[in-house]
DNA sequence: CAAAATTAGTTGACTAGTCAAACACTTTGC
DNA sequence: GCAAAGTGTTTGACTAGTCAACTAATTTTG
């Protein structure tokens, strides 16, 4: 017999595998991303100027400051992204939305909605899945 | 504003990245195993017989079939698994936990309990983990 | 105000995993 | 009972991410 916490971090690395695997799919194909991309586009997106240093993108994201520099490089390339020196340091710089950003990361909301919609819907009640929100928001790192 | 399953999505992302990145040191350091390799040992020791073909088990880690041929082979190498023929089916093996494997994922369990205790303590009440742990079981792959 | 400590970011070397193709065996159906 | 289709596994080539070491800039402090 597991034990509660146990069972609950093995719960956990299934259901999140699950998802990342039913979202992969449709992001890569329909707007050339991945779910990790996703997340980094999303979290510029909620804050104000949508610009963020590498380092609280890599907080936030609970990332590795190299994964976010790796990461980083191909939305860069791609032209979601760019790069623009700190003014009062010049040790790093912000990683800021463009507005192709904004428009893609837009588009791809909607893909991850419906198919995390799927995925959450088949599994979960809606109150289930307000539940697990709010205990998911209580979550800190 | 994020709908509310793309924001459950990343919610998800979040806390599975917050729990490994806590549970992989200890594991390594204690154990010489990764959060996988624990799934994988965990899987197989709640079995009859300690044994499952590769590809139940990809199907109940969500992984897929090469990724755990690759994640098996170090197991094995350290004498935590090992292959035994299937006798009514030549192309594949049996995966089985040896009494060493048995003994280590017992070890493993303690400090994975006690660590995602800690995690899931910190952020929930008693009755959220119940909560949680009962979303995660109802959720099917 | 210069030396020491700290912080931001990148790079090299590596691990963990994916997918597609190949291979080997098993099952189906004429 | 043999060809065709299907299934289980491995391999090659690749992507995503880690950590430790390093560079460079900033902050602290005697």
């Amino acid at each position: 017999m597991l034990s509660e916490n146990a069972a609950l971090a093995l719960g956990m690395l299934r259901a999140e595998g699950a998802l990342r695997r039913r979202l992969e799919a449709p992001l890569g194909a329909r707007h050339g991303i991945g779910f990790t991309d996703f997340a980094i586009l999303t979290e510029l997106s909620t804050v104000q100027g949508g610009r963020l240093r590498a380092i609280d993108l890599a907080q936030r994201l609970v990332l590795s400051p190299s994964g976010v520099t790796r990461a980083v490089l191909p939305l860069e390339k791609i032209g979601l992204l760019q790069r623009v020196p700190h003014d009062r340091d010049a040790r790093g710089s912000y990683i800021q939305l463009t507005q192709a950003g904004r428009e893609r990361v837009a588009q791809a909301l909607e893909t991850v909605e419906q198919t995390a919609g799927e995925v959450f819907a088949a599994n979960l009640t809606r109150s289930d899945r307000i539940a697990l929100l709010g205990l998911f928001e209580r979550f800190s790192y």
